[in-house]
DNA sequence: GCTATAGGAGATAACAAAGG
DNA sequence: CCTTTGTTATCTCCTATAGC
């Protein structure tokens, strides 16, 4: 039964990669509108993306509001919103819309005339406009504004991370782009356990592929974003710049006592995994 | 050129608040 | 009080266009 009001269902990370973001670039295109490569129909949505990122919750009609203001012009674009955002139905033939493709969700609703649903960008849908539009530093930084209670652990934390550690946080790019961490070179590349930590991460949100609670996927964004700022941007071992210095790091985790809990829970949580499959493969030897 | 999909526009219905 | 205006919601028909 679909817990959830907010209309959709979608998967973890590992859901993301394989299912929603191939998918949604073959229907919304794989590249922003404004390089003028995809279809008009692209465009469209991308547009409305964006004013759902920029903007946060909103109804259709106030979507259509962000940029037009007389009334017939609204209740003509509010439709043609309304009809992204469903999908529609022709010839027998259902095409999907914004909500079924995981990208928005229904989020409460407006009580200003007749009760009205509004809607938002999923975490998906964030990962989508981040990987595919094009976004300015700007712009990410009015989503992450907009959004800080949809991921608060990044996104409620972006002025004290930006204050901290700059530009790295535009790192967020890389996890919408596909780039996890099932990759073993990882491994090689930090003293610090990071491959053992993005691995353990893997195993903690393995069961939820089909459905995930949108606070677990913000913890799984979160905690991806924390462990990575240890990877170099550069993916080679030589290479030691840009990624952060551990004392750095640490700093950022343990200055802010809200993320400090957090992630050294999670910490110990891989701890206790990996400490119960050593045990288990000691006593074999045993044997 | 055909076919499926997208866009545009009209009809219809509620309903809330503001205004006369 | 009734009317107007603003908002939300759905259905349907016709036209335009993209991709084969």
């Amino acid at each position: 039964m679909p817990s959830n009001e907010q209309g959709t269902i979608y998967g973890n990370l590992h859901a993301y990669k394989m299912y929603t973001r191939p998918t949604a670039q073959r229907l919304f295109g794989a590249y922003s509108f404004r390089k003028k490569q995809g279809t008009k129909h692209h465009e469209n949505v991308q547009r409305m993306l964006e004013i759902l990122g920029l903007n946060g919750t909103l109804t259709t009609w106030g979507i259509a509001k962000t940029h037009l203001d007389d009334s017939s012009g609204i209740r003509t674009k509010e439709k043609e919103y309304r009809r992204l955002l469903l999908g529609r139905m022709a010839r027998g033939k259902h095409t999907i819309g914004l909500l079924e493709s995981g990208l928005v969700v229904k989020d409460g609703k407006s009580h200003v005339k007749a009760p009205a649903d509004q809607y938002r960008l999923s975490l998906h849908g964030i990962l989508y406009c981040l990987d595919v539009l094009d976004l300015t530093d700007k712009q990410i930084d009015k989503i992450a504004e907009k959004y800080s209670d949809v991921l608060p652990m990044v996104f409620g934390k972006w002025e004290y991370l930006k204050s901290n550690i700059g530009n790295e946080v535009y790192r967020l790019k890389n996890l919408a782009a596909g780039l996890f961490m099932d990759n073993i070179q990882i491994a090689k590349i930090s003293n610090f356990p990071v491959y053992e930590l993005m691995t353990y991460l893997n195993v903690k949100y393995q069961n939820n592929f089909e459905q995930i609670d949108e606070e677990d996927l913000a913890n799984q964004i979160s905690f991806w974003f924390y462990t990575n700022l240890l990877v170099p941007a550069r993916f080679r071992a030589s290479s030691k710049h840009s990624s952060l210095e551990i004392k750095q790091w640490k700093k950022i985790i343990q200055e802010d006592k809200n993320i400090a809990k957090w992630y050294y829970e999670f910490v110990n949580e891989a701890i206790k995994f990996y400490n119960t499959r050593f045990s288990r493969l000691k006593k074999l030897e045993k044997v």
